[in-house]
DNA sequence: AAAGCAATTGACCAATTGGTCAATAACGAT
DNA sequence: ATCGTTATTGACCAATTGGTCAATTGCTTT
């Protein structure tokens, strides 16, 4: 053994997580990521390669982290099927009330801007979404029902995102709870 | 007057509105503005201003032309209002098979990457997607299943952007209209 | 044909982009 | 203590970014 690393690496990761969920791929410099992570390029090129694999490592922190927590919570079998989802839908609408909610969901933010030019974020945006799916399916045990839910989420969250009201995506949750 | 200008301005707006489109703002360079529209940097700017009031007339065209488009074919009485949305939620459908249809919405992306970083982008897609939305409420004449049926078009386009199959979108298309 | 004006062009700009690398620093093992 | 190894740093790179401008071109009016 030699010299040790002088950062946390979840501290790290975590902080690629944000730093890319705020301002996308190709909105977010070097020098953001300096800024957020308190590492400099070459250190960051040794411990984790070019910005690509940065990006990677961001979505698979999102997987890791936001999604599980998604997922756990749509296992909670204390909990009825319907009071679940309408926690997952709760989601969007607390977002428009915050600065982190305006974000949006990483998944989705890459889903638009680089899984069409980028088939290893298409790859991980789509295994990540069906992960999600696959919880909603054994929530409320309908697999057309499960799509057409996990639409109306990502819908939500790019209207989140356009900076409509809390009171819309109320009205976009109870609209969903009505179909179940 | 004096020398007339070489370029069609309608050619022009649609050469912009699909750059925008196919790679966002911030991945759209002046080097792609420029192929694709045949004009130079000087020509651009003294004909339209800088690259943020370019992306402007990209949105504004896209709204004058595809969104019109579509508020059109919702306001035909001749079909059913289930026929109506029918057709909409065929958009997403079709869109998964070609090229074209996975660049997405361009307003669904400019929400994701632009609306939270720029107040007038924000603007300018809200207004749109009322727009689009008071065609839907047109149609069905129900303002609460407007705001839902907005978010499944919308979440289903950002589905196809991740690279969904047809199938599902076939399917998130039936389940809205099970929703009438 | 000449004058006046706007459109077009390409050279130019500073700043920033993602990425590299040699030098240095800090450890663990011997 | 010293040696080998690894982490960190900051200077450096070519390429590209968005943007400017003086010179040229070509039209319209007189």
């Amino acid at each position: 053994m030699a010299r040790r690393r002088e950062f946390d690496e979840d501290e790290v990761l975590d902080a690629l997580k944000n730093v890319f969920w705020e301002h996308g791929y190709e909105g977010t410099s070097y020098s953001d990521i300096m800024k957020a992570t308190g590492l400099k390029k070459g250190s960051l090129y040794a411990a984790f390669g070019d910005k690509r694999a940065l990006y990677q490592k961001a979505l698979n922190r999102y997987n890791d982290k936001d999604i599980s927590l998604a997922v756990a919570m749509l296992h909670k079998d204390t909990l009825t099927p319907a009071m679940r989802i309408e926690i997952l839908m709760t989601g969007p609408v607390d977002a428009s009330q915050t600065k982190q909610g305006r974000w949006g969901c990483l998944l989705c933010n890459a889903a638009i801007d680089q899984a069409p030019s980028d088939k290893q974020t298409e790859e991980t945006v789509k295994a990540s979404l069906n992960r999600l799916k696959a919880a909603i399916i054994h929530t409320i045990g309908d697999e057309e029902k499960a799509d057409h839910i996990l639409a109306a989420y990502y819908g939500a969250r790019v209207l989140v995102k356009a900076g409509f009201e809390k009171e819309r995506m109320k009205n976009i949750r109870s609209q969903v709870l009505a179909t179940l």
